[in-house]
DNA sequence: GCCAGATTAAATGTCAGACATTAATATGTA
DNA sequence: TACATATTAATGTCTGACATTTAATCTGGC
């Protein structure tokens, strides 16, 4: 592993990127140790901060986590399906945060890929999935319910949803498509009225994975995304009203 | 924004978290500029050496770029899909690689997400999208195509064909996951005898976008999906005999 | 007055060395 | 043997300095 002094990048990411190479061609297995941050800085000829740095470049993307002590150092990590998640949903969500992703862009994208685990759903879904389903249902249709628990409780349905395909690779996928949408989907369920018509349709899935018809849980997950498309745009329409409606009386 | 002298967790994680969850929660919109790294040092009590290994995590994760010079500093970046594409790409293939995923289960998750664009290609799909899926099937027909570069260009046309349901959010959340699967892939591709049925199903894929039919899209695609994987059966059968073999000689 | 070049200032990038803290291991004693 | 203590090797942190880059500013000549 060699570095270029005369590189127009930074010494630290360019040791990061020669680790992380490193680690995904195989070089560097699940749990080896790394060399001491003196030896590392040693072997690439910097200080030992340059190093530091670089180190915790990698500790930011969980490829490496450090521990104290006589026997202590930078290990390879082996990357889990949680911090994998945490990782993607941050990205994800900052992704469509700033960059101006529209709603129907977001939602196409969003229900295109859950209806992609509907039919494995319908097969695999276990008891336990269906009663969280259920147990979801019912905490949304407590009237006292706050938005942002409403939310998470839809977050929560859809997850369980998910997870009935039974594929952990699918489920970290959506997962993070999901969970990202949360901030864009709250601007529009943040409405009362629309909670009797998702309970309702939740319960239609629900109902449908219970039977295993794939058919009828796709048409139900059809209907659940025009549902919410016809909310944004009343939504958007409302909130364009009351923008000509401010207008009018400053005029 | 305030951290713990007191936790177990380093001082630089404090405080790469404490500037990420400002970013997420838009205390600090694109482009604007985070004090300097001396200014941060006295904010949070710590020294510049800390200070630069939290900034060198959010770097990791795209989420800040540093400029050099007078009017240089750290700013919020503008995450854009580029980026956001590589972090998950070299995510998801550390994480199939490190958790023993099985073929099946990636080929299945993989074929799900795009038999989930399929009826948004076929509808949308671009003439310069079947312009460059013929030009890749054209590529894999060459006898002396080497096996990097069969694998390199099937890439390539399955991202068009994700491409052509013309969703960005779509697109990147398909892309990752198809590009992390290549490793997987590499394994079973590298049997020259499988190419002339692929560039058969891949031209199928395209006559079917071509003509803008959903249905036959994604039988195509559960085609290829099932060949695939007996594909991978085959060859894994075909290492079961060869280590029985071994066995046999050495007893 | 205006432009080209030199100067300056402010920021990040890098280095060296020191001390603090942690945790496993070795050692010594009841 | 069991427990308390010392050792040691590693990461975590601090201080201070210098190098480098870049934009803004100043200066001199036309």
């Amino acid at each position: 592993m060699k570095i270029d002094p005369n590189s127009p990048k930074d010494l630290s990411a360019q040791i990061a990127t020669a680790i992380r190479d490193a680690i995904v061609a195989g070089d560097l297995i699940v749990d080896q140790r790394l060399p001491s941050e003196a030896e590392l800085a040693d072997q690439f000829d910097v200080s030992r901060p340059t190093v530091r740095e670089a180190l915790k470049r990698l500790a930011a993307q969980s490829l490496i986590r450090t521990q104290r002590g006589a026997t202590g150092g930078a290990f390879v990590n082996r990357l889990r399906y949680e911090e994998a998640y945490a990782q993607q949903v941050t990205t994800s969500t900052l992704l469509l945060s700033m960059n101006a992703v529209s709603f129907d862009v977001a939602c196409e994208a969003r229900y295109a890929l859950e209806r992609a685990c509907a039919p494995l759903s319908a097969q695999r879904r276990t008891p336990d999935q269906l009663a969280t389903m259920r147990a979801e249902i019912h905490r949304q249709s407590q009237p006292d319910l706050s938005d942002e628990a409403f939310c998470a409780s839809d977050v929560t349905f859809h997850r369980a949803l998910v997870d009935g395909a039974g594929n952990k690779v699918l489920s970290y996928q959506l997962a993070g498509a999901v969970e990202a949408m949360q901030p864009l989907m709250n601007m529009i369920t943040f409405t009362a009225r629309s909670r009797e018509a998702i309970v309702a349709l939740h319960t239609e899935l629900a109902d449908a994975l219970t039977a295993r018809d794939a058919a009828q849980t796709d048409a139900t997950l059809v209907k659940l995304e025009s549902y919410t498309r016809e909310l944004a745009q009343s939504v958007v329409n409302a909130r364009a009203n009351r923008d000509r409606e401010k207008e009018r009386q400053s005029a």
